[in-house]
DNA sequence: CGAAACACCTGTGGGC
DNA sequence: TGCCCACAGGTGTTTC
């Protein structure tokens, strides 16, 4: 389901209604997600949600107790905030139960996604270390894109959807950003200019906060947290559209797999 | 070492 | 209508 706009479309919504509110219990219906989680998640129990932020994908419920909540919604998750006496229906994992009778609940078809609980004394998680800056900021620029891509053989696609180069492109906008790019997503990451990866740093900042406004992208199953869709999806160039008209020049758009994913370009408009 | 393949898991849609 | 296969928005691990 969520790329980074999808995540952090979850994360403005669910925010407003967790900070500041005490945690009475964790409801863990099914703890094999991708990884198992933790016993020590119910000492969350009585503590304040300070902050609800986002790294990457993840998101990090940050508790007065010193521990962190850490959230990862895999292919499938989505969180909800809900009465907490509303029924649980297929999937629903795990519940953050609040103390004002409301609960922020997980839905997980897949189980590809997170719960864990990290406390000060554990040793730092893995998951965080390695990864690059976040793409909305002026931590992520063109010269870093150019300078890790000297002399890498993978195809350009592959590379901006490495999280140790940046963080939060996914398949689709990885897809939409080569093709505003006119960069052929085959194209090996060290044979793309310097100019190019300017318009392509750009085009994934823009890519991004354009989704991000427009609540993400609903392709089956994405709903913001309130139960809506998101509204990106008529904003798509090229994903999911193989052997539709290119809208910029009619040439009927393409697809390949690369590196285990569908990827979608205009065999005209991207080289 | 980098790059590619594999693994995890369930639901859905298309073809027959 | 039903069955079977292919595929799905991610990412850590294994293999070459």
């Amino acid at each position: 389901m969520p790329e980074l706009p999808e995540v952090e479309v979850s994360r403005l919504g669910i925010a407003p209604h967790l900070e500041g509110q005490t945690i009475s219990r964790v409801i863990v219906r099914d703890a094999r997600l991708r990884w198992p989680v933790p016993e020590t998640i119910q000492q969350a129990s009585g503590s304040e949600i300070l902050a609800v932020n986002r790294r990457a994908k993840y998101l990090l419920i940050q508790l007065s107790n010193q521990a962190v909540i850490v959230l990862h919604l895999g292919m499938s998750g989505k969180l909800r905030v809900l009465p907490a006496t509303t029924p649980p229906v297929k999937h629903d994992h795990i519940d953050i139960v609040l103390a004002n009778g409301i609960c922020l609940r997980l839905n997980d078809p897949r189980r590809f996604g997170a719960c864990l609980y990290q406390q000060p004394g554990d040793a730092p998680s893995k998951l965080l270390a390695n990864l690059g800056p976040e793409p909305l900021t002026e931590d992520f620029d063109a010269q870093r894109l150019i300078t890790l891509s000297k002399g890498k053989q993978v195809a350009v696609k592959n590379f901006i959807m490495d999280n140790a180069v940046v963080v939060g492109v996914g398949n689709i906008y990885a897809n939409e950003a080569l093709f505003m790019s006119g960069i052929d997503p085959r194209r090996k990451a060290g044979r793309v200019s310097a100019k190019r990866y300017e318009v392509l740093t750009e085009a994934i900042k823009q890519v991004l906060a354009k989704a991000i406004r427009q609540g993400g992208t609903t392709l089956k199953d994405f709903t913001q947290s309130d139960g809506n869709p998101g509204y990106f999806a008529q904003s798509l160039n090229v994903y999911g559209r193989t052997g539709e008209p290119c809208l910029t020049c009619e040439t009927p758009i393409k697809s390949v797999v690369i590196g285990q994913r569908n990827t979608f370009y205009c065999p005209t408009c991207q080289s």
